[in-house]
DNA sequence: AGCATCTCTGTAGCATCGCTGCATGATGTC
DNA sequence: GACATCATGCAGCGATGCTACAGAGATGCT
């Protein structure tokens, strides 16, 4: 007897197919074995009476049918989620678990207070990850995790149209980190033409501070180390190494080293909540993602 | 382990107990056994957190966290009866089983031209059935069948706000049927005032036409005779033994009797196709409410 | 060309799930 | 108090989806 109602599971697996462009990945994914999503295609090919798929090399990729199955299956399982939320308004507490991921600099910024926040809530579960990965690849961490918090330069917008629902955060400037000795130490403020011949301490390529630092050179800065833990980039600025770029509401100097601000060029990164839509329906992540803005508000109001 | 997404169908379950407003009658709906509902209800409940029904005298009804899920329901059916449809789209045939019911005169009008474009459609096939109910329990019959023609008394709207999809199809005029030798048989139109203290042949009560008749007679007509079927009513008339209301694409005189228009009221009904809004999503259900809307045009465009 | 590798597909066995049929429990009705 | 009605509990059965392993097809390297 032939299934009378699409499976919202097979579809999941057709869109986890074309996400991730095969089977065995998408098997990965789902955290079950190529064959049982091989047998899982099989079966939607035979209900909705056309292959999904098509062999292509050695891998496989979607058909027509396949990629229009696969962009329905966020809608379907946003009515699921939808559902499920409906009801779940009706409890006291939200319940369930939520996974929030965020780079380095993010998660020092926002975690703390949302740990605290999520002790109190009963039911909730707050499960915390970073991730530091590059700006074209916060999106893909949404396949597994909730709550993706990421950043890129300001005024770019790389999110656009990738099938996420994005909840912008806050706009953090980036300031420059000079030694205590430095020559331009005892300034207030600096501006780009300050800064020429200077030697840089930065992060890899692809991640935002680095794209920021190359805009406001006007070009190749003088780069003598990359790295991604901003509390190294601090110790070496401390000791003399090289000034850097470094966001403003995460650095404390604290006497170690002279944090001045930009003029006359705009230097900030901007941060943001990164989630698939189904998950995005969640009552405990709504919740978690009004908390994140609200956090993220209050760490701009003071400054 | 708990099933990390809710089942569709378990979520119809409910729709169809908060529906029929009991388990019995929604297995009857559904064509399985009461137990089986009952077991739904209860895993359902298990997933959610929270029961989805609650015991009242011998019988059950939705919490409001079933409500919920019943109403979500809708929207959870229509996202996949979408995807089916998306893919289906990407296919010459509609293909499928399309069920329609219509009222007796409606389906007269409307079954052959439709029955003809249907053979002309490969995949497609369009199984039949008159039903003759009352205008507040067509919509009722959409759970079990995909497209319902109803009809209902001009300018009323009995079905709005039921979740159904309306598509309206036709204003079919109603005229005055007179014997041939009655003593207005030779006018070419009547009034209101023209029809005082005549002896009518209407419709069982709650049908449309019969409510158009106490309108235009401002209280209650002389009925002498109720009758559903326009057929026997017509050669009722065609004998002498009354008049009566009368559609007009519905009816054709022959000779055998007077069919005149009545002005100075609006005496109309209205015919419009019901759906179920996730069986309206499918393609092959489109394309049969097209072909109604478009043949109801063409039937009124030459008059 | 030959071989190793990568990726998807096919088969057997196993666990799980939903449904039926019947028995039981609860609640109004005569 | 007996009965009818409606829902629920339980055992058994068939269907379904998964894993583990074996096979097939394509690619690329030597």
């Amino acid at each position: 007897m032939m299934s009378r109602s699409l499976d919202p599971h097979a579809l999941e697996v057709v869109r986890a197919v074309g996400a991730r462009g095969g089977v065995g990945a998408a098997a990965e994914l789902l955290h079950v074995t190529p064959s049982a999503v091989s047998q899982t295609l099989q079966a939607l090919s035979r209900d909705v009476g056309m292959p999904v798929t098509e062999r292509v090399g050695r891998g496989v990729r979607l058909t027509p049918a396949g990629e229009a199955l696969a962009a329905a299956s966020v809608d379907v399982a946003v009515a699921l989620e939808r559902a499920r939320a409906a009801c779940d308004a009706l409890r006291t507490d939200p319940g369930g678990e939520v996974t929030v991921s965020a780079f380095a600099s993010g998660a020092r910024m926002l975690f703390p207070t949302l740990l605290t926040w999520a002790q109190g809530v009963p039911g909730l579960r707050v499960v915390l990850a970073d991730g530091d990965v590059a700006t074209d690849q916060f999106a893909a961490l949404t396949d597994e995790i909730d709550v993706v918090v990421g950043h890129h330069p300001e005024g770019e917008d790389p999110w656009a149209g990738i099938g996420r629902r994005v909840v912008p955060l806050l706009r953090e400037p980036l300031d420059v980190a000079l030694p205590l000795d430095h020559r331009l130490a005892d300034r207030s403020w600096l501006t780009p033409q300050d800064l020429a011949d200077e030697r840089w301490i930065s992060v890899r390529e692809g991640f935002p501070v680095a794209e920021v630092l190359s805009a406001i050179t006007g070009g190749a800065p003088h780069v003598t180390q990359r790295l991604n833990d901003f509390s190294v980039v601090e110790a070496l600025v401390a000791a003399g190494h090289g000034i850097s770029l470094l966001p403003r509401y995460t650095t404390s100097a604290q006497g170690r080293f002279r944090l001045l601000p930009l003029r006359g060029v705009r230097a900030a990164r901007s941060i943001a909540a990164l989630a698939r839509p189904d998950r995005a329906e969640r009552l405990a992540v709504r919740r978690v993602l009004d908390r994140l803005v609200a956090d993220a508000a209050s760490l701009t109001a003071p400054h």
